[in-house]
DNA sequence: GCCGTTTTCGGCCCGACTGTTTTCAGTCG
């Protein structure tokens, strides 16, 4: 796993870097394509071991070198070169929107800016202003731009930190003195940005345990970490809060107790939302031996990590019931992406690999032609596909519908006349294009593609991407009036950097009786496990598998696309 | 740099938007 997201980063960087130098486009395309053909694949180590890594198509003699040099020397002589060339930090540029390759070598040849501190002092006087090409929007664009970075250097995303997490955990777990350690906090509760990584631990010897973390070097002093828990410790005394030392953009912190009941309370406490422990007003006299005994002695129903949030008391009674929406319950893959447009595996091999993963029926949603960047299908080839779909759903036995992921055009229209929407059973309705519309124009747009008699479900309704993009600025309660009146589905798409719709609107739109539907929007096989994400964000708000059409079967899914328009042909 | 040939060189995705210009370069999806 290491040497994949080595090597793979290694082949961006280059990538990066020769589009600073103002290389071949296409050169810098063969660099990107073939870190993304390597991400996509298993064992690539094996691979290279074998040789067999050179019949990989997008592999060919260049990246082959670097490949080769990287797998036995750990480093790559091409990138060490070409980083020479420029000032340390120079790809963190990059990652500034509005900033590509071009503009980035003009202001460090013009003004030799060599760092993003430089370039914010550049902006604040106004400096950028005097390099052709650049005007005062720029420089506050930038300026908004550094904050946004800046910020976003607070947080990993739940699927990075959870991975990072389990890391942590299985170490502390291998000490002597540790009788049980669970991950608790923001990750426990499933947050969507997580700001420290906690870790609950109960041991049998505080002493032993932080010798063993003092001989492996993992203790951080004086870390503000600490006073995240300060709260903890007025409640338990005994518990004990640890920085630990780590090379990820958030702190590690360990809540250490050294009896059950402490554990117990701490875990509980640690999980949050302050502002849910808050509003409950727990008794912590007793005894515990588990979290549900915690809330039964305060005749309270168990209530899931997920579900604890300040939201949790604005439900309304009956809606107050921990969501029962499970992974292994789930039936219909309705949102993913194949070879056809911008996915990375064929039709059939999503077919079989959901299939494999216990999915009971499908809806292939490719881009319509108006997404060019994302090869887009005309009508052409979306008849061509249906053809395939009957074919494959018939040799692999499994139901397929003809889905369709429709652009909403800047007038709210799909993407094909009406006419031709009659030959889709499911079509998802998504902004991809023109975000930055006013408030009352993108709302009204999407409106009308809510009203579209033809449109099942709106795709990642605020189009978010968490720590790089703004949602669009839309009245997305508007949208959720909309979606209620016309029956039409909202997702909660569960890509993670997406989780959008964000899961503190689904409290109103459950209210107004809207259905949901949880979708790993997959341009991979891989990105199928992205699903579990989606089901813990639904889960946080006590949603329901009767409210979520991934949830329902064959048959009730059929009644639900022939809710408007009959058109249902399988 | 990679691919695939009409097999060793030409094509590789491109249209819309933005901020800056005054007709367009750069960036994005």
């Amino acid at each position: 796993m290491a040497f994949k997201k080595e090597l793979t980063d290694i082949l961006e960087n280059i990538a990066d870097l020769l589009e600073l130098k103002g290389e071949n486009p296409f050169k810098i395309g063969a660099y990107r394509k073939g870190a993304a053909v390597l991400r996509n694949m298993d064992e690539i180590e094996e691979l290279v071991i074998s040789g067999r890594i050179k019949e990989v198509k997008g592999i060919g003699k260049g990246l082959l070198a670097v490949i080769n040099e990287f797998h036995q020397s750990g480093v790559s002589t091409d990138l060490m070169k070409l980083s020479s060339e420029f000032p340390a930090g120079i790809l963190d540029f990059l990652r500034i929107r509005g900033l590509g390759a071009a503009k980035i070598r003009l202001i460090s040849s013009e003004l030799k800016i060599r760092s993003l501190d430089e370039l914010e002092s550049a902006c604040r006087n106004n400096l950028l202003s005097g390099v052709k090409g650049f005007g005062p929007k720029t420089e506050n664009d930038i300026l908004k731009e550094l904050e946004r970075l800046k910020y976003s250097r607070n947080f990993m995303m739940q699927h990075s930190a959870e991975m990072n997490s389990q890391n942590f955990l299985r170490r502390i777990r291998g000490f002597t003195s540790v009788i049980e350690a669970e991950v608790t906090g923001e990750l426990r509760r499933r947050l969507e940005l997580i700001s420290s990584i906690d870790i609950a631990v109960l041991v049998n010897d505080y002493g032993s345990f932080k010798n063993t973390l003092a001989e492996k070097k993992l203790i951080l002093k004086d870390s503000a970490a600490q006073s995240k828990f300060a709260y903890l410790c007025n409640i338990l005394s005994g518990a004990q809060i640890i920085p630990i030392e780590s090379d990820l953009p958030i702190p590690a912190i360990l809540i250490v107790c050294q009896n059950e009941s402490d554990f117990i309370k701490a875990l509980f406490l640690s999980t949050g939302s302050r502002e849910f422990i808050q509003k409950l007003n727990l008794n912590f006299e007793k005894n515990y031996t588990d979290e549900v005994s915690l809330f039964s002695a305060n005749d309270i129903q168990f209530i899931i990590p997920e579900m604890r949030e300040e939201q949790y008391f604005e439900l309304p009674g009956t809606l107050q019931k921990n969501s029962e929406l499970l992974l292994e319950n789930y039936k219909g893959l309705l949102h993913f992406h194949t070879t056809y447009s911008d996915g990375r595996n064929s039709l059939s091999e999503m077919i079989q690999a959901a299939k494999q993963k216990g999915i009971k029926y499908l809806a292939v949603c490719d881009h319509s032609k108006a997404a060019f960047y994302a090869n887009g299908l005309s009508e052409e080839r979306i008849l061509q596909q249906h053809k395939d779909i009957q074919h494959l759903s018939n040799k692999f036995d499994i139901p397929v519908l003809r889905g369709l992921e429709s652009d909403i055009l800047k007038n709210g229209d799909l993407d094909y006349d009406q006419d031709f929407l009659k030959n889709f059973d499911f079509i998802v309705a998504s902004v991809h294009s023109r975000f930055k519309m006013e408030k009352d124009e993108i709302t009204s747009r999407i409106i009308k593609a809510v009203e579209n008699p033809f449109t099942d479900l709106i795709g990642h309704p605020t189009g978010r991407l968490l720590l790089s993009r703004d949602p669009y600025e839309v009245d997305i309660k508007k949208i959720i009036d909309a979606c209620a009146a016309n029956k039409v589905a909202l997702e909660i798409n569960a890509q993670p950097q997406r989780l959008d719709l964000d899961w503190r609107y689904v409290y109103y739109a459950r209210e107004k009786g809207c259905l949901f539907s949880i979708n790993p929007d997959a341009h991979s096989i891989e990105e199928i496990n992205f699903l579990r994400f989606g089901i813990n964000t639904a889960r946080k708000t006590g949603l329901q598998p009767e409210e979520v059409i991934n949830y329902f079967d064959l048959e009730a899914f059929k009644l639900f696309l022939n809710r408007k328009v009959t058109r249902f042909s399988l």
